[in-house]
DNA sequence: CTGAAAGCGCTAACAC
DNA sequence: GTGTTAGCGCTTTCAG
């Protein structure tokens, strides 16, 4: 049996409560220190988590909620958000609900079982109800990459309009007129945004809006194939399609590639969410690009923040900046008119 | 404050014994059982897992350590891993220890503090030392992937030489003799299989094994950039090349794009691990397929089996078969001599 | 089947 | 600065 604080405090006749204390980094006798280190050393002591948990109702781990693992993006931040929450000595207890509502209602109750301190999730339902008993608890959570708009929560967050605008703009810049948009269904936060941010720059050019030229849809694979190859089959078929999310993108390139139609010589094209993609296609894939470190790093400090009792007036929105990654596959038609 | 056992015997009338009973499933007198599920039900009480830790001395978590999570591989397993463990009500906790051997034997520290009841891992050091500290306090470990040579471990592996092998006899069959393999540093188990498998089939057709051909380095998409750059400087470039990992598959098709060097007219190539990727690029790639979602079943479930004390009369090993998936990306040579 | 009581390993007053 | 003591919320003997 591992061994307790009860056999160093035999070991070097001092009181639980000393030990504890040096434990927890308060002020003891030098020579009792030394005594505690070494009954440390000897008894290969360590401290039992879960009896402090109990003591200090902490647990020292959070809970990771996502819509799936293997996903480039959650991947990503995940990984950078274990990371530094571990430094911080909190373990990361991740649960990914696949998409399904109720299974995510059901994650957030595990997890809350389990005792997790503070929560960050990617969230799956449009509506946050399903936070609601955490929230009820008073245990934190910090949203990450998607917003709710029945109740405002902490949250970090990229500017989607923007990054969707900047995006539509830099193909009517480069004389697109007929832009189509494959994206995901109403109900997601970031999906509306990007639609947004395309409605945004189409009007600002005074181009007219064709609803046959807005693919709504599942955020997987299978949407951005069916989607593009139903664009393309189109009499008036666009010049250009922006690409709104990651997986979207690859099936549009799929699609692409089994057909022959060449980018940007036949359509142009502009992705989403993964610059070694961007590389790996041929030609090289103009991309919108987000700031995935960044997104963690400021996740995990906020909720950190939460934990450690360092709560704001209100609740706290940073949102972050996109960038847009130059290729070839847009092709310039304002140069041969 | 939520609600504790005591707060249900008091208002039961029941002692803390009995509500304790029901609460693992034990026989009580349908009239108790009745107050007790209303008393549960009022006072939305929820057994504190961290409470029955400290007595049961089991937290029903596992800790999963892993080289990095933002890996097709890592990602798609893991995800399988978590969703297995959490219907048999088990959190994971995850570490990533980025390919640092000195972090990943702290991880193992920092889940044994975390009182995992159990470790699932993908190993990224060479010798199993680092395992060592769960092997003294009894906690099973279950290696994913990757095997030790210094000494045995319960593992789910797949057959990496037969992998290897069958995709380069592959090449061999379409006429190819001067085949390349970029590969992982010798250090790694998978890699050295791969290797084996490698060597297995050019020796098996007689072809002659140069050095120059093998192109070791880390698991990383440079060094499948550099390598397959490399090779196509020589004067006496291969004709095919066999891309043993994903990341290095990456980095081979990124650099053949930048250069326009074109598969499978300038030259074949075979990747690694990500069916999605052999249809993005174009032509499609042949492709060695891990079948993930099985190693994912198979460990999860091993894991649980050690975890409920089920353990077998030695270390067990479930080696399980990847798959060749055909492309476009191998010429045959063998009809144009 | 039920109840009383001890204890899991640690923290946190509170006295000294 | 140190020791005593009383829990944290649950499980688990052992009687009854």
């Amino acid at each position: 049996m591992a061994a307790t604080i009860r056999d160093i405090k035999k070991m070097t006749g001092l009181s639980l409560a000393t030990v504890s204390k040096y434990l927890n980094g308060g002020n003891v006798l030098p020579e009792n220190r030394l005594a505690i280190e070494h009954a440390i050393e000897v008894l290969h002591y360590e401290v039992n988590e879960v009896a402090r948990g109990l003591a200090t109702n902490k647990t020292k781990t959070v809970g990771v909620l996502i819509e799936r693992f293997d996903n480039i993006f959650a991947g990503t931040v995940i990984s950078e958000i274990e990371d530094i929450l571990r430094a911080h000595d909190y373990g990361t207890i991740v649960c990914d609900c696949r998409g399904d509502e109720k299974l995510e209602e059901e994650s957030i109750k595990f997890l809350l079982g389990k005792r997790v301190d503070g929560i960050l999730t990617i969230p799956t339902s449009r509506s946050s109800k399903y936070l609601q008993a955490a929230s009820d608890r008073e245990v934190p959570v910090v949203l990450v990459d998607r917003a709710f708009e029945d109740r405002d929560w902490d949250s970090v967050l990229v500017d989607n309009t923007a990054a969707s605008y900047e995006a539509v703009k830099s193909l009517i810049q480069r004389g697109h007129r007929k832009i189509a948009i494959i994206c995901g269904e109403d109900k997601f936060y970031t999906a509306r945004m990007r639609l947004q941010g395309y409605f945004k720059a189409m009007e600002e050019a005074d181009l007219p809006i064709y609803p046959r030229y807005i693919k709504r849809g599942r955020l997987e694979v299978e949407h951005g194939y069916h989607s593009i190859t139903e664009l393309l089959k189109m009499e008036d078929s666009p010049t250009a399609v922006f690409l709104s999310n990651y997986e979207i993108t690859l099936g549009a390139v799929i699609a692409l590639n089994e057909k022959g139609v060449r980018f940007p010589d036949d359509i142009s094209i502009i992705g989403f969410d993964n610059m070694m993609l961007s590389q790996v296609v041929k030609p090289n894939l103009w991309m919108v690009v987000q700031p995935m470190q960044e997104i963690a790093r400021h996740a995990a400090q906020m909720l950190l923040d939460r934990m450690a009792g360092r709560v704001p007036e209100t609740t706290e929105k940073i949102t972050l900046k996109t960038s847009l990654l130059p290729g070839d596959s847009v092709a310039d038609l304002s140069i041969k008119p």
